[in-house]
DNA sequence: ATAAAAATCGACGTCGTGTAGAGTCTGTGG
DNA sequence: CCACAGACTCTACACGACGTCGATTTTTAT
């Protein structure tokens, strides 16, 4: 939360702060590429973004502040994405699509992805962000599911269950994947959309 | 790596340090729990262990070497029931005993494992390790695939590639699981349990 | 143009890490 | 019995990073 914008809201004129703003959270996901969050330090940030450290806690009250910030300028994007597109009625092309934007996801934001995962238990907020992303992914899984067949409900062998399995696979495999290259991305990819489709009952 | 031990093995006297050592590594695991690893501080260990910060750092290092230690002593203990385990040849029944035995697993050293994911990526050794546990679930899962008449080879659709992804799904599960109480973990359990054996035609 | 708000700076205090050197305990060989 | 080596422990220190504070400058609105 930046110092004191209480009603930043609408305002015609863009603060010079706002510039600032994102020049810190830019350079906050360069540095995070290039050293990695412990290694990243309050003053590189700064640095990076032309400022002082003392001018940098104007704008956020810490480092994790700043990642967390971070994380919610790429997860907003995520879910504003996910809203954008369309619910397919065909549970197969349904998946296919799900898997082909997710794909699209961790290709361009993988990074950040990938440290709010690390930092989800470390850093509460954080973790509450990331769990409400999950969230949407998970209940879209089991709108596929029910949709394919699976009968409803919360036991073991029910969709929901089944859908946060398979998001948590998605989760995990895509996060190891990305970290190796587009390809195994690739690969990925298709693997997982193998196993939800055999999960769904879908294995013509 | 303890001080300076060259041959502590084949020894019959232990030595006081030995139970030093192992008091830390208790405590960690101890602090782990109530602390979390940021929180918890060296001289939190050593005070923990009943000596001073400069003495525990005669037996470790650096505080990650401590934690390190930690997840050695009880990745150790996985591998060694890993080894125990009887492989059953109906693939039905190796799944459902491969399952059982996971869950104990986590039951048993859950906050460890957890802690070795989180610091997998900062801490390489940790890193290691765990990943080097993978291999041996994933080669594990493969064999029974591969026996239940899934395709080998690692094309995303093929035996080794589909075992990675059940793994990771397995693994991420159970993280999540363990974090609630048995009963989530038991439940977890189940639907991974079903999921492994719809990926693998098993479903009668 | 001027006063309020926004933005910036440099210096300071604190905490945790890791290191250094000096001191103590314990068992073993002469 | 003694002296020595190696195991073990402690206190003190240096360093780095974080976060705070008050003074000061720049920007914005009227």
């Amino acid at each position: 939360m930046p110092g004191h914008h209480h009603t930043r809201s609408r305002r015609t004129t863009e603060r010079k702060g706002d510039a600032r703003e994102r020049a810190i959270l830019d350079t906050c996901e360069a540095l995070l590429a290039q050293k990695g969050y412990e290694a990243m330090t309050v003053g590189d940030i700064a640095q990076g973004a032309g400022i002082t450290r003392g001018a940098l806690y104007f704008y956020f009250g810490s480092k994790q502040e700043v990642v967390t910030a971070l994380v919610a300028r790429t997860v907003e994007h995520l879910w504003e994405r996910s809203r954008a597109t369309a619910q397919a009625d065909e549970p197969r092309q349904a998946i296919e699509a799900a898997m082909r934007r997710t794909v699209e996801l961790w290709n361009e934001h993988g990074l950040v992805m990938r440290t709010a995962i690390d930092l989800s238990l470390t850093v509460p907020e954080i973790g509450e962000l990331w769990s409400h992303t999950a969230v949407l992914f998970i209940t879209a899984i089991t709108a596929v599911l029910e949709r394919a067949g699976i009968q409803p409900g919360t036991e073991p062998e029910q969709a929901s269950a089944m859908a946060s399995a398979l998001c948590w696979m998605i989760e995990r495999t895509f996060y190891h994947a990305s970290q190796e290259s587009r390809e195994e991305l690739q690969r990925a990819s298709a693997t997982c959309e193998h196993i939800w489709l055999t999960s769904a009952g879908l294995t013509t």
